[in-house]
DNA sequence: GTCTATAGAGAGATAGAC
DNA sequence: GTCTATCTCTCTATAGAC
């Protein structure tokens, strides 16, 4: 008996295996490289099962991008739509990007993978990124607004480029460019990441200090 | 007559439209995704006449990247063997860096695709991408002495992974994620690329301003 | 140097049994 | 639902003529 907690079928148990192995592998070496027989085999079906629950190569990948970036929209929604003051928001949304991470370390890579094969298109992660961009033009807008903010500005672009760029470019990149990163990430590295994130995050978007004030 | 500048014989320019047309399809597609027919096409030749020139499609593939970074390597040589400020190098090396990607747009690419493809090791990368981190880390020791030193510090990898990160998720990521930015960069995206990117590198590294000073 | 021709290995997709 | 068996296509690599 015991029920592993919600009613999943075996179908369904097996569906979202397949998903999770198709996710660590696309991640790992591309949609190109990824051979459905060790999706399989990681699974412990045969190949052909595979296309019981999907299509064929391309529906699965897809449907592994689009579990993936749903996943991260929801985790930022709530911060996102949640109200108090937008530097706030931004902290919150950072916290919130590298709680994903920890969590789904498939991502900054599918992320970056899927930027990369998409020449100029990648209509599904154009509607999951959307709001980012949204919240960081508010953010630069209301800035802008401050006779304090400092000259010249930078454009949201670049301050979400910045952002994104900087955490996918720690965890995908640097790993394999400095020996000593290589591995997991551990809970301490995690740590560090997120409170690095933040600093950067802050150090861009702030507006000017107000120390040394008379 | 009129020989094309240097001596360059009909052997080592096709060796080179060859390398040029492989360096674009392998930024474009990745190596798995990359067929030797389509660069053997571009080039004008038939596919087998390119093992003439490199023993197979791996080898074609690391010449491209050697000649690649090595390119980029040159480049910034100069400027951080330069003396100087190290605030001006910096400043010199990051508009080295967008000088080299507006000659060479495929660079970014390459760099994403092999950290991504080499998991946890790109040693060709690594020898190339070394003398940055040792600049940063300069800067950073440096500024770490100074009094009005900004707490808490950003860290090396993160100040790196925030300039080079900022740079390659613009020009690869956003163009896919936003349309305005899709096509290929012109002179105007440049210019303010570069200096956006300048001003992500003084917020983050620029010891504390002394505004206000009495 | 560059070509034609072909060998040989995979890999995805499909048919149909259980 | 999952399997075995097979079909078919694509791509790399090689052999050898010109």
């Amino acid at each position: 008996m015991a029920a592993p907690a919600k009613h999943t079928s075996k179908a369904e148990r097996t569906r979202a295996a397949v998903l999770a192995a198709a996710e660590s592998l696309f991640a790992a070496r591309g949609f190109e490289a990824t051979r459905l027989e060790d999706v399989a085999e990681q699974v412990g079906i045969r190949r052909a099962s595979i296309v019981y629950y999907f299509r064929d190569k391309r529906d699965l990948y897809e449907s592994v991008l689009l579990d993936v970036f749903t996943g991260l929209l929801a985790e930022v929604r709530a911060v996102l739509d949640g109200g108090g003051p937008l530097a706030e928001r931004v902290d919150a949304a950072v916290s919130a990007w590298v709680d994903y991470v920890a969590r789904r370390p498939s991502f900054p890579r599918l992320l970056l993978r899927e930027v990369l094969d998409a020449g100029g298109e990648a209509p599904v992660l154009r509607t999951q990124t959307a709001p980012f961009f949204a919240l960081v033009s508010r953010v630069l807008t209301r800035n802008a607004a401050d006779p304090l903010m400092r000259d010249p500005h930078l454009d949201a672009a670049h301050v979400a480029s910045a952002i994104a760029g900087t955490s996918v470019f720690y965890l995908t990149a640097l790993p394999a460019l400095v020996p000593e990163l290589a591995g997991d990430l551990s809970e301490e590295r995690l740590r560090l990441h997120r409170e690095q994130l933040l600093l950067v995050a802050r150090r861009l978007l702030a507006p000017p200090r107000r120390t040394e004030r008379r």
